[in-house]
DNA sequence: CCATCGAATGTTTACGTAAACATAACAGCT
DNA sequence: AGCTGTTATGTTTACGTAAACATTCGATGG
């Protein structure tokens, strides 16, 4: 009956448009805008159909128990005739959450983001959870920032941090009270939960193969300034070859990208004592590469290179990349694992889980030529 | 201060587990579980604070005319004051809307979906609005099914697809009625709105740059058989070959990865009239190198090779290659454009957007040996 | 046979916001 | 002075859901 009367109001719902443009030059009279509310039925419309009480309708709808099978066949037929929804919103608005997750990240160029990222909403879906993401087009902190107050008004319970947590520290401070906050960056210290590949561990045994076959030393192709990534591989390597009784070499930097290990390269073949280099990415060791091939420099035969990250062309390098691999999608799952732990209270609620890194050997690496 | 409250209030954290435990087997009496509904201030807090009413608080909020300089000040610091930030799952249930955008695709392995997604994002944060991620797992039409009835009941207001038509139209149907939908992929037809690279433009540039080149035909590298992607710039590529009055030498394809297009490269090496190969995307064309410099053809002296998509590190290979460079951040741009246009009903509704593509000469081709 | 219990279902209410409508105050005009 | 229009603000209401509380009814036990 009601509804009746709902749809036959709504009939001149398609032609408003029109008429409705007509009017306003004709009489100026405001046409009213929202055609939407009635697009979807509610769960009145679903009880009276069924002829239940909505209260009925919402216990069919999130599984309760004490409905007897008849009812449920019944609201669940309603349910499939008006082609009913639950209103997310709604739901959010009564049950003080949104059963969604935040994401934050830098650009995306980064393969680990990338897996991390993809392996966050893949687990996020399999417990019922949304994700949402917010990019930070440039790591600043007025950036990172912006994000954050961003964030503030959207609709999420949690948030993973895929960043160096220096950028973080002046930024959190407004964050809603009750939104977990996971970090992956395994230098953020207790005060945040943490999540990352164990670098410091893969950085070690990139190190340690290289000297197992026979070089003096390591040279090291590292990150940018600013990155405490970087700064943390930088750090392991150094101690790496200072346990093993080494002289460390000065340090070479990039930026990340192919093209600055390709000119960090140039200065490297130019050590005719370098013999073995650890990049701390694939891809400045693609570009190292290519410098090496360019200045005559053969590799392995000559020098051995070994990478950071595995990222899936590595295999295809020239020749293929001996490198670290990183688990991103077991990073990403244990966040979502973390975060959920948080928000439901059970569980560690600080601390670091740091998962394991594995060397990949391939051809890039070899035996120093004066040991031949 | 506050940090050494939270920081001493979290020491027992890993106890917890235990004493949690302990505690409900000894009284069982059932602790509140809710405390979240305190943590954030609503408008009647403010407007209580302030000395006005909450539709005040609710104009000052979204910036409404007609409310005075003093008035929201006072609104203003009474809301700094509480901590106050606007329920969004209220707003969504009020306004009808959710402000967010979903975003359907397979894995994010390849760059130009994750490029894609990452304009997106951006793109939409600009306009106020969020992005949901949605992956797919697998590209059957089950599981593109089960996004879209995640989707439904998700609280989203647009959906951007990037993936093919395809596997698309078994599952669309149950979509809510007001949900737009945008698709990436540029054989969708105008049963759908369109945004994409032009990638038979980009196709024909190539083989065209080949052909001036002084190369007799052009081999091509595919993608594999499922992909209407891949077929697209398959049927480009014959077709460009034809309208020159060349005949296409047999198709090879892989699957996209560089380690197929290394496969695939072992068996083109073995054509000694193979002078220049067309790889279907950046990743099979650095496998193709792989091949032919393990084969002994000198790439671009013997072969030449040209790829798709200019992705960061194909400058970076050996030699740099030569592509087709896909504006993948304009895409982006325009599918959220796409997308607004649609939920604002103003300008044209369906149709498809190409993005042109151009090509990049690097160091991968150069005239036929035959022609020196 | 009636009190009691528990299962199934209904009724009321509140979540936080913003549209629609109502009111108050005041300026400009005849 | 009285009317009209405008501006600033307040009051009411509804969005769709689900918790909390209320009711009904048949079954069980003394």
């Amino acid at each position: 009956m009601d509804t009746v009367e709902r749809a036959s109001a709504n009939l001149p719902g398609p032609v408003t448009e029109v008429a409705g443009t007509a009017r306003e030059v004709a009489g100026g009279t405001p046409a009213p805008r929202r055609t939407r509310a009635r697009t979807t039925a509610s769960m009145a419309d679903v009880a009276r159909l069924a002829g239940v009480s909505s209260q009925t309708v919402s216990r069919v709808s999130n599984g309760y128990a004490g409905v007897t099978e008849e009812t449920r066949r019944q609201v669940l037929a309603a349910m499939k005739e008006l082609g009913y929804r639950p209103n997310s919103a709604a739901r959010a608005l009564k049950r003080g959450e949104f059963r969604t997750i935040g994401v934050i990240t830098f650009t995306l160029s980064t393969t680990g983001n990338v897996r991390t990222l993809e392996a966050i909403a893949t687990s996020a879906a399999a417990e019922g959870y949304a994700v949402t993401l917010l990019p930070v087009a440039v790591p600043t902190q007025d950036e990172v920032r912006g994000a954050f107050s961003r964030l503030e008004e959207l609709a999420v319970d949690a948030v993973i941090v895929i960043m160096e947590v220096h950028l973080l520290d002046a930024a959190t401070v407004t964050l809603p009270p009750h939104v977990q906050v996971v970090v992956v960056d395994s230098d953020a210290g207790d005060h945040y939960t943490v999540v990352d590949t164990d670098q410091a561990g893969g950085t070690r045994a990139a190190v340690q193969h290289l000297l197992d076959l026979g070089h003096r030393t390591v040279w090291h192709l590292g990150g940018p300034e600013g990155s405490f990534a970087a700064q943390r591989r930088t750090d392991a390597w150094r101690a790496a070859l200072t346990e093993a009784g080494r002289v460390p070499p000065p340090l070479v930097r990039g930026d990340w990208s192919a093209d600055s290990g390709y000119r960090a390269g140039l200065e490297l073949a130019a050590h005719d004592e370098c013999t073995a280099v650890f990049a701390a990415n694939d891809q400045m060791a693609l570009g190292l590469l290519r410098a090496l091939h360019e200045r005559g420099r053969r590799v392995p035969d000559e020098v051995s290179v070994i990478g950071f990250d595995d990222i899936p062309e590595a295999s295809s390098f020239l020749p293929p990349l001996t490198t670290v691999h990183q688990d991103f999608a077991e990073v990403g799952r244990l966040c979502v694992q973390a975060v959920l732990r948080k928000m439901r209270q059970v569980g560690p609620q600080r601390g670091t889980t740091l998962v394991p890194a594995r060397l990949v050997r391939r051809d890039s690496t070899a035996p120093p030529p004066s040991s031949v």
